[in-house]
DNA sequence: TCAAAAGTGTTGCATCTACACCCATGG
DNA sequence: CCATGGGTGTAGATGCAACACTTTTGA
């Protein structure tokens, strides 16, 4: 595959994780040029690839970052407002990396939701470059990207209602109370956990395992596991 | 606003109408060249404006295609596969109207929702190529458009349920039975006159006019009027 | 008077909400 | 033995599905 670029399309992906306590955004540090101390953060995303379909490079992007592959990873909108890549605090950071920094760019959004233990920052060639931030404090990010990340929050709080989602967000093994707390913070509000367990036990494909939560200084939770289908 | 177009990104614009019946799309007629007699249909669409935004350019090529504004219209998903415009069958036509017949183009669909008794088919500029079809009749459509149009239906389909959107294919003033046949054939399942009425009872905004329907040689359904808020 | 669609309630079942106490573990 | 989160059931309210007959109009 080739690996030049369209000049004018790209697509950001919006990596959602999950750290037992917050639901977290993985942001990329922007420098106008290496080793200058003036930083913007911003949603990794990339020029699409010119032999590349949009979900390949949504892929791609996300491997590049998390080196995980076979995440969930779902488009939400395309952004293609005229001036989104024309504010001034872009400005440096396009003369840098970009052939023409004043083309009119488009992106398609997409999100993607890791399960955060897996994630070794090491391994990505962003390395050191990506940090896990809390949504509830999210700096002003580059060109339109606070925009876009909510929207994509938007998008995920309708999704995880009604789709197995949030499985996507945990380890392979988690507990019930972990999984409630998924959905109370994407759906930002309490939920009570008598009548959570029991809307658990309708769906299937969430099995018991013979094995509980260990080091706790508390009364251990008994794992689960969830297998699609 | 400058005419000059963006070379590879274009917005597709599914527009749904309601003839009391079926639900239709609105397609228009792709010949290669003017007067050719070799057909091939395709769902509306433009390329994007340099200086205008997406929304924008959906909201410019209904107003073109139907004189009307206001409609319903909304954004549902980019496609951008790598060969979406480079089949045989598509050739002839992107020779004659585009400047770079083997551009790669990425599009942006929309769907809209129109009331089609209010449709003029002589006021818009796409005077005479354009017709309605019913969904249950689509023959092999431009580009990748037959995609286009499964998802465009995907998504009518799953906000229909929560959203007030049937309104948006009626009429001003529409009888319950029309309100419920618009939901059966969406939803593509039939439903209990009882039940869905008392589910409209819950929902605010219908209000019942003090007019009966006229002409119909049965007893004559009570009109309503939808009005959001 | 016939055909065709409009209009109208009840009941059983499933689902949702609200709510409080005992249990197992580590420190 | 204390603090912490884990784990469990019931009752009342609400929502949903199934179901059949009478009414009004034009032809």
């Amino acid at each position: 595959m080739a690996k030049e670029r369209v000049p004018n399309v790209s697509v950001d992906c919006v990596v959602f994780g999950f750290d037992e306590e917050q639901l977290k955004v993985l942001l990329i540090e922007q420098r106008p040029m290496p080793g200058v101390a003036q930083i913007q953060y911003a949603i990794p995303g990339d020029l699409v690839f010119k032999r590349e379909n949009l979900d390949e490079a949504a892929a791609r992007i996300l491997l590049e970052l998390t080196s995980l592959k076979g995440m969930f990873l779902k488009q939400f909108k395309a952004f293609g407002d005229v001036d989104r890549v024309n504010k001034q605090k872009d400005k440096a950071w396009l003369r840098s990396f970009r052939e023409k920094p004043d083309a009119r760019v488009f992106t398609v959004g997409y999100f993607s939701l890791v399960k955060i233990d897996e994630y070794d920052p090491r391994a990505a060639s962003f390395a050191g470059r990506a940090e896990w931030r809390s949504i509830k404090e999210i700096p002003s990010l580059a060109f339109d990207h606070n925009l876009i990340l909510t929207e994509a929050l938007k998008h995920l709080k309708s999704d995880l209602e009604l789709k197995d989602l949030a499985f996507e967000l945990l380890p392979d093994k988690f507990t019930l109370s972990q999984l409630q707390r998924v959905h109370e913070v994407v759906l930002e509000k309490e939920l009570d956990k008598r009548n959570f367990r029991k809307k658990l036990k309708a769906i299937k494909g969430i099995h018991a395992l013979e094995e509980k939560q260990k080091g706790v200084d508390h009364k251990p939770a008994m794992l689960y596991r969830f297998q699609k289908e």
